[in-house]
DNA sequence: TAACATTGGTTGCGTATGCAACTAATTCTT
DNA sequence: AAGAATTAGTTGCATACGCAACCAATGTTA
């Protein structure tokens, strides 16, 4: 009888979803690494949104990311650090840190795009464009399935 | 033109995976917490892994359950000092430790499982039986397709 | 306007994660 | 059998993550 709801759980998506999940993002990390790019895919991931929009703050990159917003605070310092991302309070409201990709910044993004696109497709291979399409919506739907529950940190990405 | 190749990640499956297994991640997590028990998502993971077979050494476990194995050495010394795990010498290669799931461990799992289950059945509403087949199908061929090219920490789980 | 509430950001804490360097035990080689 | 290579596990380090408590700035309300 237990055993059925354990037999339940590894036939059900959840666990499919999470292991391909942590195969894909320990390959891109790894692809990040061995081209002497010192980014990680938190890092790239930010770059990227930032390319598409400047100028965000803390809080909604963390909410557009789906991370807490002490996680963001600490990824942004690193890469101000790092020179990749520029900090800039606001002068209307003093508590508002406005953030800005930076040359670096784009620089470095230009850069990993050809390795992360690279991923892509290799972990796409041999899927059809309407697999991947029926794919990409049943995910979607789990998604709202869950966001109509309890509550999450913030928002969508 | 680089746009064209930010719009590709964006509609690959990649994103998808991830943030549905943030998601997904994020609810199990709560839902384990809310109910009082202090276990994480990786704990029960790992309760479920020794329900199903007991006496595995650590780097066994690690890579069954796809993690590093000094990961997986803090995890069992969390365990083990909760109370749920026991690590026991091997008398024949002294270099070996055998894991064990203790009572408590077991109760604790028991109890574990319909919050899980829950969580399940919700992110798998309006999903029929067809399309989550389908839909594993094409996760394991991610999975396929990456696991033939560079090195991962070990095996499958 | 003064008191209260809310908001953006930071920090401490506990957990998780992988890599690299290390130790001890075992196996392989010569 | 002695030395070399391998293996299981541990530890230091850097990163990531969320929660809760906190501060400072802004907004709301009485």
């Amino acid at each position: 009888m237990k055993i059925e709801v354990v037999a339940d759980i590894d036939s059900s998506l959840a666990p499919w979803i999470g292991k391909t999940s942590k195969i894909v993002d320990y390959y891109l990390q790894d692809a990040l690494q061995q081209h002497g790019f010192k980014l990680t895919k938190e890092q790239f991931v930010l770059l990227k949104k930032l390319t598409e929009k400047d100028g965000l703050n803390q809080n909604e990159l963390a909410s557009l990311l789906y991370r807490d917003k002490s996680t963001m605070a600490r990824l942004l310092a690193k890469m101000e650090k790092k020179g990749h991302v520029r900090r800039e309070q606001s002068h209307k409201d003093k508590r508002i840190n406005k953030i800005y990709i930076t040359e670096k910044g784009k620089l470095t993004f230009d850069k990993t795009i050809p390795v992360v696109a690279r991923i892509i497709n290799i972990l796409e291979h041999d899927i059809t464009q309407t697999e991947k399409e029926h794919m990409i919506n049943i995910l979607k739907k789990v998604q709202s399935n869950l966001k109509l529950k309890p509550a999450l940190p913030q928002e969508r990405s």
